[in-house]
DNA sequence: TCCCTGATTGTTATT
DNA sequence: AATAACAATCAGGGA
């Protein structure tokens, strides 16, 4: 563990990180973070949003591939759903001659 | 009031 | 190939 494990993490000079636009698609870590963070929050309900990310970091490192497997599954779709909304960013900018617009209005009784 | 910072890893985009 | 920036989260501090 003393090892620099060769990897001096890159220092990132400035972490802005508000933007608008397309967000990128999370990743399995991310998925993990927001269901861990939940549970995390349950039994230590002092830990700071930084400790939590310490904890997970290190639990995350444990999980195996199997493990992983559901949350990189999510990640998959997130993917597909960023692809399909830049896809669609470039459809949009075609001129879109042919629009079907389908509006289908169950009846609700409620009233 | 609004924006930025911290801490984690993974992915995307850029060069 | 390698590096920069950003994805969620939330509370606090600065302008």
């Amino acid at each position: 563990m003393g090892k620099k494990a060769g990897k001096a993490r890159v220092a990132k000079k400035s972490k802005r990180v508000k933007k608008d636009g397309p967000k990128k698609p999370k990743s399995a870590f991310m998925f993990y973070s927001q269901e861990r963070r939940v549970t995390l929050k349950e039994e230590q309900p002092d830990l700071k949003i930084t400790e939590q990310s310490k904890v997970i970091g290190q639990e995350w490192g444990k999980l195996t591939n199997d493990q992983k497997a559901p949350y990189a599954e999510k990640a998959s779709q997130d993917k597909e759903r960023y692809n399909q909304e830049k896809a669609n960013l470039s459809g949009h900018a075609e001129d879109e001659e042919e629009e079907e617009k389908k509006e289908e209005s169950e009846e609700s009784d409620e009233d």
